[in-house]
DNA sequence: ATACTAAGTGTAAAAGTAACACTAATATTT
DNA sequence: AAATATTAGTGTTACTTTTACACTTAGTAT
């Protein structure tokens, strides 16, 4: 059991840990991406393939491996399971009742991350089925194991911690003020005023203008911003 | 191993492991304590008896056992090493970089609690030497394992959001304004000004006046406070 | 009685937040 | 070419919150 392939799924993996399965450390990450035209916000899930909670919907977690950082194991799933490389990711809590999964003690550390839906092409040749749904969809279903508390909790976080947090990685490289507005209403479900949002995130420094702007658009066309790198995250 | 004694310490139960040894999980807890008399913080540490760090400092930790849901075991940890009950203890990260642990790969969750210090005598019949440390002293001496680094984590989240945390439990049931100003600017490493300060904690009714005021205080007696029990505290 | 000590109290300036409506620039339609 | 439709972009005022600041009060000790 050293050298797990980390390609097999959860449950392959637990049926060959019997040995040392008496406490097992997963990661699970709530994937956010904004999805424009319909400005909702979505999230990552998978199906799950273990009972009780067959066919429910799950978010995107395996098992940390023995030689993985924390941080790293976030990481790699994201990879695997997204295909997606460097992403944000944050470490919210860590989720450790005992029932919470069928097989034994998993403790799990969630991550979230936010990533371009046009990234992650879902379904791609991935066993499990992975597909974007729309959070208000997954907040008002049941899903598996105690995502549904992971994933609220998680919104909860971020909502509250918006202005330093990094939700324009769910953007374009190059964006207008209107669509980060946009994501900012999805993510706290109310409408800004325009003038106000705008002051506010200029004086924040959490986007740079650029040189360029919008083409064939049927109005007038939009000023382009970028993220600011090197502002603070909420990383302590 | 359904069964380990909790009583026994983290050495021992780490030599008795062997057999499912390839992951634990550990909870450590900075317990913090208002020493009143000199305003400062005082941390709740044990001598750790592990080389490396033999001699060293460390927070109050012990593994979780295989039954035991997380906020539980950090309960009962504060319970065993520090003989308090039902104390505030709030989650704050999960540290699990995988040299952190010279034994084997220990994940770790960190708690913080607020104590009084009167509520836990440090030394009494415990092996591992706890004792009360200042703050300040050990944040400027070399911690075992990486009890720095959660140390400086948990002050710092503490430090961001101090107005939704109930530091106030680190006083004497009834304390009066003062004493709580002191203890925030403990806390925030700055002085506050007292009548803005007044003002706050009334609006945001983390405090309740009572009937009571000081006695035999070679000044103006101070009315006195309590706690308002049904406040809201960080938890998401 | 006087001195000492910490408690307790209000106001004004500054900064930040919230509310609000019109003009500008482009594509499309006529 | 002119009119229309659509979203972009922009400032000011009222309100709220935060900050800065100094004197009087109620007890104990001498």
């Amino acid at each position: 059991m050293t050298n797990v392939n980390s390609n097999e799924n959860i449950n392959t993996k637990i049926a060959n840990l019997d040995s040392f399965f008496k406490l097992a450390i997963s990661v699970d990450c709530v994937i956010f991406c904004y999805r424009k035209d319909k400005k909702a916000l979505e999230i990552l899930s998978l199906e799950c393939d273990m009972e009780p909670f067959k066919g429910l919907p799950s978010l995107v977690g395996d098992l940390v491996l023995e030689n993985e950082d924390l941080d790293a194991a976030a990481q790699r799933i994201v990879r695997e399971r997204a295909s997606i490389s460097n992403v944000f990711l944050q470490q919210v809590h860590t989720f450790g009742s005992i029932d919470r999964h069928p097989v034994g003690r998993v403790i799990s550390v969630a991550y979230y991350a936010f990533i371009r839906c046009e990234d992650m092409k879902a379904k791609e040749n991935n066993p499990h089925n992975p597909s974007w749904v729309s959070l208000n969809d997954l907040l008002n279903q049941p899903m598996a194991f105690d995502h549904s508390e992971i994933l609220k909790y998680s919104l909860s976080h971020i909502r509250k911690n918006i202005l330093n947090v990094p939700v324009e990685n769910m953007l374009a490289p190059y964006f207008t003020l209107s669509e980060l507005q946009s994501l900012y209403e999805s993510i706290l479900q109310k409408t800004l005023d325009k003038r106000n949002f705008r002051k506010k995130v200029f004086k924040l420094e959490i986007i740079k203008k650029t040189a360029r702007t919008q083409k064939n658009v049927a109005h007038r066309p939009a000023q382009l911003y970028c993220l600011n790198k090197g502002r603070k995250v909420d990383i302590l």
